[in-house]
DNA sequence: ACATCTTTTTGACAATTGTCAAAAAGATGT
DNA sequence: ACATCTTTTTGACAATTGTCAAAAAGATGT
């Protein structure tokens, strides 16, 4: 077995480096987190179930999408280093809308709901921790709301790629399409005339 | 001088209403918050400024839009009870980008960025109850990313009646229309073949 | 009640994007 | 190296939406 090339933290690093936390938090996290792996294709979250978990990429990148008049809709796309999780149904407690797929072959670290309640009752710094995190995420998804209503095709791939641009040789365009909106067709001809005219 | 007719809650109510704090937290926040009276039309937060302001709407409606190609994008669009500010702006202390604008006389209440550290580090309580509001505002952020990614401009508005039907005979259509990712024409002739339909 | 300003609707036409189909290019497993 | 499967590109055409202009409807202040 050969060990793991990637740098990714736990979920326990990852909190530390947004708050301090003591050893002890460290550990009870260390405890009630575990590792998971999946396969490009499968899917993590569907809809109608509940959510009870939260995901961290360790390896690997995942999209989520909902349904919508036959089309998928790509909402987001994350890769190692991202939390991720169905953002409604985990907080909301209410069945799931979404479907979130794993788009290659990935490493993940899941932290149950419940662990997650216990840990915010027992050491009450991590909701300190907790409230940053969701600060930089709801930022993001801000930016996800900004990209989508660009009214023009060309903008939102210029806007991808100044923010986004490192997904761009790694996750097919199909979900970059999709997650911007547009058909596959409309990306692949802004991509070539982007390419011919420079 | 009448009084105020319209019942909405102070911050220290909605903090309060979110988890239950003590007298001493309630007295802080009243201590550090102000009631701010705006006129339609007026400017809350302009871009290239700094955002140290998180704001409680009391009464009236707020919008936030970026400007695009000589448009205005909406990113939201809020009304009494909601908090509101430029999200990414307040919360990463770099210059603001969009432009936050009071489009019905409103009445607001401020509370200010270093008020608000302060009151993490005194009353650690009060981490739990922001992480708590910040769940919710995710998810209303995770909405604004969907509608906005539907392809058809008639599913786009036929969700916003769904979830935001009470600011439909409220605010002006061309803020609705901008919101949507659509032209005001589109709207326009959207709503007038709906209700030719039926 | 009237004039004025703002918002919404309607029309004609243009531009952008979507749909369907087929070909080309690239990736994957043996 | 080859066959197969997946992804991306290209073309022709249709559908949707945007643009510009003008009219209609509604709101506001005196």
């Amino acid at each position: 077995m050969v060990q793991n090339s990637f740098s990714s933290l736990t979920m326990a690093e990852l909190v530390n480096n947004i708050h301090p936390i003591s050893a002890e938090v460290r550990q009870y996290i260390n405890r009630t987190t575990t590792e998971y792996r999946l396969k490009k294709g499968e899917i993590l979250i569907a809809p109608g179930t509940m959510c009870t978990r939260l995901y961290l990429i360790r390896q690997g990148a995942v999209r989520a999408y909902v349904k919508e008049g036959g089309q998928e809709i790509t909402i987001w796309v994350c890769a190692e280093g991202e939390l991720v999780t169905s953002i409604r149904g985990f907080f909301s407690r209410l069945p799931v809308t979404e479907t979130v797929e794993v788009i290659e072959d990935s490493v993940l670290i899941t932290a149950e709901y419940d662990d997650m309640q216990r840990m915010y009752d027992r050491y009450p710094e991590t909701n300190i921790a907790v409230r940053k995190i969701l600060e930089r995420y709801y930022q993001d998804a801000e930016e996800r709301a900004i990209i989508a209503r660009m009214p023009r095709a060309e903008s939102k791939y210029a806007y991808f790629v100044a923010h986004k641009g490192y997904l761009l040789n790694r996750i097919p365009l199909k979900y970059i399409a999709s997650y911007l909106g547009m058909t596959l067709e409309t990306l692949s001809r802004i991509r070539s005339r982007i390419s011919r005219h420079k």
